[in-house]
DNA sequence: GTGAAAGCGCTAACAC
DNA sequence: GTGTTAGCGCTTTCAC
């Protein structure tokens, strides 16, 4: 392994101006300059990160922890992050929890280990209070789920509202009888998500029904089983709000297992218009989220808080908006 | 930021002693382990990577190149490695190339630096010998996606084969004039896969039609370009090989505003048989791989390598298969 | 079984 | 402008 050392001799200088050339420290001369890139390209030199990491205590990388990869609403959050990441000169730690509550945890610990400057979150397993132990080693924010206790920055979008207009279309579409499909019980966007329901009900005097209430369904498999729950219930809802297009999709597979039509007997609603929700039939009407944006302002704000520089992420300008096609 | 020393000094003995608790040295009293660990408790001590890893000359993360992670092939080769590697105590450094042979080249600057011990491709963009600098700089390991001039360990598949049959299947179902949608003009796989139906059509005396051969496309908007292509076409296929899901549901999808019937007008076959397969209707023909297990070979590989031990890899025992659906 | 000390490769005072 | 040197936090000989 060459190291600094070696390009100082090789080129006749010191390791300090090395670094310098390295650093792209102002005060060298062009003329040393060039005797060291020549040397640093004649013996193929890298600096060694871990030595400069040791030495700068930073790593320059951050560590993103999504629930799962498979799931493309997380996959282009990380687009986005990746984007500002690089304009940045950061590096990104990819971390799947699986929504597993230890697992989240034990990222934490990079923080500790300082192997990650700083953490986003996309989602949030454990009460806040989990995390207080590590509020004070790094950058932590939040991005898509979020939590009243939590007291970083977040980007966060109105949930409530997505879930209210999803409602209020089925309403006018003539729907009574809706169900509710979410995701964590504890969650504050889930829950959100269901008062938002709850609320458009409340406005035409109705009230959701507990047996219609479906929490903790994430994937494909989820919304077939949530299908033929509800194929067996003797009252059964007429549409169903959910919390993300691939359980709408699941839904919508099964039914044609069950015998049931989409959206004459069952309208179905999904979440996050995946590339998935115009390819299946009948296409999916769901909620539009800024993945990609939502990925980009999180990255911008731990940039800046990395800069110790203010930032305002009460007011992000993302919205979520209504794509009607076929399923309601 | 609480030290080895601090540690030392807290437990009343030396750095040398809590080293040797970390790495579970077994020669130390039971006595003072417990000492050490009540110290390393209290104080809320967890040991500097940087510093472990400039010591140790080693990281502990391997590099894993995607070119895209929206898309769940590759997502689902991620899962394998990732099980493998957590058995294994490695940390993964995923990486997306964009499919772009500049970025994929700097990624290997990651092994120069020492940021990774090794690096997993799924795929490759640039000619096999721009690697040649980085091959003594740590084990690389190929799978998915191959190169005749590679001399590192491959998990590979007979693509050849898995080509073949699928286009048997097409001929038995009656078609003759089919078309070919791959991947990368110069890549390994994708030429085999060519080949692979080339030699289906040989076999009965065809050749395969220039004007229906497309390469490059790994896309759903892709595949919607390539069925308007052959929907302009005065003399079309009645069946297309198409080397993704993704591609093949593209195709799918544009047929339907093209009022091209599948599979009456044109039959389609996709490959890797991802979730979107059984999603889509009709419901896509195609050739399943294991993604999984490919990922789980190719990590099982890179310990070995790590480890300095053998590792035959060219009886990975991994097939293709061709699941039959409505698209055919 | 435990401690003292050297050194992994790099950067940033500080001196000149 | 450039060189000297201390030290980032850790592990591992080498003594004892």
């Amino acid at each position: 392994m060459t190291t600094i050392a070696d390009v100082a001799k090789h080129a006749g200088l010191s390791r300090a101006t090395v670094s310098r050339v390295i650093n792209n420290y102002q005060y060298v001369t062009e003329e040393k300059k060039k005797l060291v890139r020549d040397a640093m390209n004649e013996l193929g030199y890298y600096p060694n990160s871990s030595a400069q990491r040791l030495r700068n205590q930073k790593t320059n990388m951050i560590a993103i922890l999504v629930p799962r990869l498979t799931n493309p609403f997380f996959t282009n959050i990380i687009e986005g992050i990746e984007k500002v990441a690089a304009e940045n000169g950061l590096q990104l730690l990819i971390c799947q929890t699986k929504s597993d509550k230890q697992k989240e945890l034990n990222y934490f610990k990079l923080l500790k280990t300082k192997q990650v400057d700083g953490i986003i979150l996309t989602a949030i397993e454990n009460d806040w209070e989990k995390f207080s132990p590590f509020l004070d080693c790094g950058p932590i924010v939040l991005c898509n789920e979020y939590d009243e206790e939590a007291t970083v920055p977040m980007i966060r979008l109105n949930q409530f509202e997505g879930s209210y207009i999803g409602t209020r279309h089925l309403i006018e579409r003539g729907h009574r009888k809706i169900g509710y499909c979410g995701g964590g019980s504890m969650s504050g966007l889930s829950t959100d998500r269901k008062n938002g329901l709850k609320k458009a009900l409340e406005d035409i005097g109705l009230t959701l029904n507990p047996d219609w209430i479906f929490l903790k369904r994430y994937s494909i498999e989820d919304g077939q089983k949530v299908m033929k729950e509800i194929a067996a219930m003797d009252d059964r809802p007429t549409a169903i709000f959910t919390g993300s297009d691939e359980v709408a999709a699941g839904v919508i597979k099964e039914s044609k297992n069950s015998g049931i039509k989409v959206p004459e007997d069952l309208a179905v609603i999904g979440f996050d218009n995946q590339p998935i929700a115009e390819m299946i039939e009948p296409g999916l009407t769901t909620i539009e989220q800024p993945s990609e944006e939502i990925g980009e302002k999180a990255m911008e704000t731990m940039v800046a808080v990395l800069n110790e520089q203010k930032f305002d992420t009460s007011l992000n300008g993302l919205s979520l908006e209504l794509v009607v096609r076929d399923s309601t």
